[in-house]
RNA sequence: GGGUCCGUAGCCUAGCCUGGAUAUGGCGGCGGCCUUCUAAGCCGCAGGUCCCGGGUUCGAAUCCCGGCGGACCCA
């Protein structure tokens, strides 16, 4: 723990004894302080006292060698902290690798995420499962959490049926082998179209999936060809992107093990069989209702196979903690798989990250009615876009306008709160201006090159300590708190705006600070604030995706 | 009809869980800053019924109730 955590344990520890739980907060400007405590109105009552003078009372008793004053306005009391000597523990425990990370534990979490459709292209409306789960990933990881990666594909379903009839019909060898995904999605449409016109094909099409289901070979040969093409596909969309996955998974892994299920939640009176359609129903209470969870013909159901799959992870990882980042509309879904788990006596903790959805600004997104974007295209168009701000700058060089590029749509992405829908807009994903991923990577590439200039140097603490200096040190010091709210809350936008808030304070001080040219030992304790915030910064950025460039 | 989520300046957005000071930033607009570590940057100005109405509280953007609007799920 750094000294400014440190101090901030102990206030809140005083002001608990004293009041009870009482927030310790950062106070709204530098003028009046460094911590807070709102604790003179809940005394106030207590002690037959005005708000000011209980705090008054209250800040006698607050001790510390960190403590340089504490002042009294209103019901707060407002603490100021020696700077030099915080800043010299903060610094120089920022400047360590794995700062604010935690030891390897035999802890695990496994994180279901982006789980993509077989045999469909990727669009804008997958980015934020992939995203945030991949960034999530990371930080459990870094965190010291085995944190698995789940990739949970759509690999099941009567669509099978028609894209092996189509496949027959009308796949073209050469597009295959260019651009599988969009050969595919292009004899899936015409499938349809097809069909309007011939009823026959539907037909056709029933039959194949039945065949397929029931382990015909040329058809399933067919099936896990589709499988592997998506897989290799998105791969490369993942690298682009810098998420991982620790198991490739999907629903047909789990079909028999679904059917198994049923009969134990049969037996143990959790699900009925309806006596007129023999399927099996699932009566989950008022809110929820009733659904079905075996057809009357004893196919499976979605439902049914996320519950085997949901055994199979708790059996075969044993994690304290099971993770599905997927969009808000599986709401409900996800409350009757969590109520089913927790009947089957599965006691670990189960959380759905709900986010909302990304719709373009035309509406709803339809690939059928080719009203989509394209993940390729975005990406290629970031890194096209980023490469020509390079060129302006004279610093082009490919694997850079990657990073920036991906950059901007990743941070573009994951600094929203989940909860919110997105409209999709161009000129927002392609902004490296502000708030944005570009706006992070520069203040990682200003700091790096003054480190590089430096040449050797060994860190100082001066007599002073400017506001400028002593804003990013604050926000250094608090970096392992926000790590931890992001786990326990499964949020990575917290993160996400806090290495803003982080870089901007940095952007705010090179403009004012010069680091190379300062006096001794202003110059070596710069040094160690730039390379400590460098250190947090990088780390932060990889957290949540986004890679240092080269040059900028 | 039932349910879930969202509503904060022209637009986007943080804070809401865990009530506390002057509501966080960005885009856009206006004005300023490159002979000094990269101006994808910095500084300043303008811009707010925190959807509305009640309630709880010393104190509500935050908690509770009732509306309104939007999105989604189920029927």
């Amino acid at each position: 723990m750094n000294a400014f955590i440190g101090v901030k344990k102990y206030l809140a520890e005083l002001a608990e004894k004293a009041a009870g739980n009482i927030p310790v907060q950062y106070p709204p400007s530098q003028e009046m302080g460094d911590l807070a405590l709102p604790v003179g109105f809940k005394l106030a009552k207590e002690l037959g006292k005005t708000p000011k003078e209980a705090a008054e009372d209250f800040a006698e008793k607050v001790k510390h060698p960190l403590i340089e004053k504490v002042e009294v306005q209103g019901g707060y009391v407002n603490v100021f902290l020696k700077r030099p000597e915080t800043a010299e523990d903060v610094i120089k425990k920022a400047l360590a690798k794995g700062y604010g990370g935690g030891e390897k534990t035999n802890e695990r979490v496994v994180i279901d995420y982006s789980s993509i459709n077989v045999a469909k292209p990727m669009h804008v409306g997958h980015l934020r499962s992939t995203i945030i789960g991949g960034s999530l990933r990371r930080v459990y990881r870094y965190l010291g959490v085995e944190a698995i990666g789940i990739n949970y594909l759509g690999d099941i379903g009567t669509q099978f049926g028609k894209l092996i009839v189509a496949y027959r019909k009308w796949a073209d060898r050469e597009a295959l082998e260019k651009e599988p995904i969009k050969e595919l999605l292009r004899i899936y449409v015409k499938f349809h179209e097809e069909a309007e016109k011939d009823p026959k094909l539907e037909e056709e099409a029933r039959d194949a999936y039945r065949k397929l289901e029931e382990g015909e070979k040329e058809y399933v040969e067919l099936w896990k060809k589709f499988r592997e093409l998506t897989i290799k596909y998105a791969d490369r969309i993942y690298r682009m992107l810098g998420v991982e996955f620790d198991e490739i998974s999907g629903e047909s892994f789990y079909v028999e093990r679904a059917r198994e299920i049923v009969d134990v939640l049969l037996e143990r009176g959790i699900a009925e069989r309806d006596p007129e359609t023999g399927a099996v129903i699932v009566d989950f209470g008022e809110k929820l209702g009733k659904d079905v969870i075996l057809k009357s013909d004893g196919t499976t159901l979605y439902l049914t196979r996320d519950i085997a799959a949901l055994m199979d992870r708790v059996e075969k990882y044993d994690p304290k903690k099971l993770v599905y980042v997927v969009g808000a509309p599986q709401s409900d879904h996800f409350r009757k798989l969590f109520w089913i788990a927790r009947k089957l006596g599965v006691d670990r903790e189960l959380v759905h990250v709900a986010f909302g959805l990304i719709h373009l600004p035309e509406g709803k997104m339809s690939t059928r009615k080719g009203r989509v974007v394209f993940l390729e295209d975005v990406l290629q168009k970031a890194v096209e876009l980023a490469g020509e701000e390079m060129r302006k700058r004279g610093t082009y060089n490919e694997e850079d306008a990657r990073k920036i590029g991906a950059g901007a749509v990743n941070y573009a992405v994951l600094k929203v709160e989940p909860e919110k829908d997105i409209t999709f807009r161009w000129e927002k994903v392609l902004s490296f201006e502000g708030d944005t991923g570009p706006y992070l990577q520069y203040s990682a590439v200003r700091a790096r090159k003054i480190l590089e200039k430096a040449g050797d140097w060994e860190f100082a603490t001066p007599a002073s300590v400017n506001d400028d200096e002593w804003a990013i040190v604050k926000k250094i010091a608090v970096f392992p708190e926000v790590l931890r709210d992001v786990v326990k809350k499964d949020r990575p936008h917290i993160l996400a705006r806090y290495v803003y808030g982080l870089a901007k304070e940095f952007h705010g001080f090179y403009d004012r600070n010069p680091v190379l040219k300062a006096e001794e030992p202003e110059r070596s304790f710069r040094l160690g604030l730039v390379s400590a915030f460098h250190n947090v910064l990088t780390t932060g950025m990889e957290l949540l995706l986004l890679e240092e460039p080269e040059k900028m």
